[in-house]
DNA sequence: ATAAGCATTTTGATGAGTCAAAAACAAAAT
DNA sequence: ATTTTGTTTTTGACTCATCAAAATGCTTAT
């Protein structure tokens, strides 16, 4: 079993590489991890001699299916905890990340399915975020998803527009964020309520609640 | 803050010391910790220089208040947790020793106090030891009698279990003398070193080692 | 009072994770 | 075709927690 450190290492390639099979930089992982360059080259050294991934010397790193199976685990523990500390301790959403970023490490799978029964396995955190399916350990988001609730920087299509008004599909004309659309979120900033999104050669910015009306599918 | 080692260390010591003022032998712990002799000692001399404990070179270990408010708020946590984990998350009051054993690092104060206050802050835990109060942090003291000591033939109740490991426990839940339970010592043995107990409509026959483990009071 | 027996401490080593600073490399600018 | 710039890798060192095995110190039995 990997210790804490190795599953933040693993969590922090998942969360950066957007498709599954393109590498990350190390200096990207130095700045998120917080330690010297240096740290990241021997950790990814032995890492890659775990095999929880490869590493493309002065090029870049990329997890294994081993490897990310793991970080999704850990990805998914991380998220039902900060939902539990939410709904059942009635904690404040704001505090709860850096809660789950200690208990993610100490949670057991037979604590985890207990909490997760208790939640009515919820597909979302208390942040929008997917939490990753037990079985599959994909991220469920065949039906209900939206540009409000779906992960940043994966490949994405329109698949509806919840909001027939002729208002709102003249937007989505103009955008071309139609049904079939490639789509991309770029970033979600949840204090301003705007998500930012690429399609085309073209950046939209969109309301949470506008967001909410595209629903989409991971592609 | 302490490793989540170090905080072992201290709550192995306390649990050894009977009396505040005690010495704890270092071979004692080496055993409770599964590690050997030379690491105790190692451990005990850092740990003296940080103000935890103070160590008699040959002679044993003494907790400092420091080193003993620590400790208790470790063994809090412990037991709150255990509470937790079968009041609410209904698990089986067996399995939860060794879950609290990783939780109670991991917890955050500002969690424990959630904890606590679903709980109703609870002064005993599942196996019916105490709980060390948050502000006094001290134990209800009074270790009272066991099956190996008490009157024969009196009606008893059980009251606490000394052992948490899951396999005494393990035994307790078979045999039915967790906690609450009535019993009754029917014949104690000297020479063959057994006691005899009835719980409901069966007879129970324990070794005196174990008979010791189980605490209980005249009804 | 001396040796035997046992517990404790020392000593030298190891693996995980980290840093600082030097060296190596690649890509872009001149 | 060089030089400059920025990133990555190496190197040597350090802390924490641990072990095995040797050395040391008590405490009893003789």
């Amino acid at each position: 079993m990997p210790t804490s450190t190795v599953e933040n290492y693993l969590k922090a390639i998942l969360v950066r590489s957007a498709n599954d099979d393109d590498v990350v930089a190390t200096g990207s992982l130095a700045e998120a991890l917080g330690v010297t360059p240096g740290t990241i080259t021997t950790m990814v050294k032995s890492m890659a001699a775990r095999g929880l991934l490869e590493h493309q010397p002065r090029e870049g790193v990329r997890l294994t299916a081993e490897g990310r199976a793991h970080a999704l685990a850990v990805v998914r523990k991380h998220r039902l905890v900060e939902t539990f500390l939410v709904q059942v301790l009635k904690m404040d959403w704001k505090e709860v990340h850096e809660e789950a970023e200690a208990l993610e490490h100490a949670i057991s799978d037979r604590v985890l399915l207990k909490i997760d029964a208790i939640l009515g396995h919820p597909s979302t955190d208390p942040h929008g975020d997917p939490i990753p399916n037990r079985k599959t350990m994909l991220f469920d988001q065949g039906r209900g998803a939206t540009l409000a609730t779906c992960d940043v920087a994966k490949p994405l299509r329109v698949e509806r527009i919840l909001d027939q008004t002729s208002e709102f599909l003249e937007f989505i004309q103009r955008t071309g964020l139609k049904p079939g659309s490639k789509v991309r979120v770029s970033d979600r900033d949840q204090a301003a309520g705007v998500v930012r999104c690429e399609v085309g050669e073209s950046s939209i910015a969109l309301g949470f609640p506008e967001a909410a009306k595209i629903e989409i599918r991971l592609v």
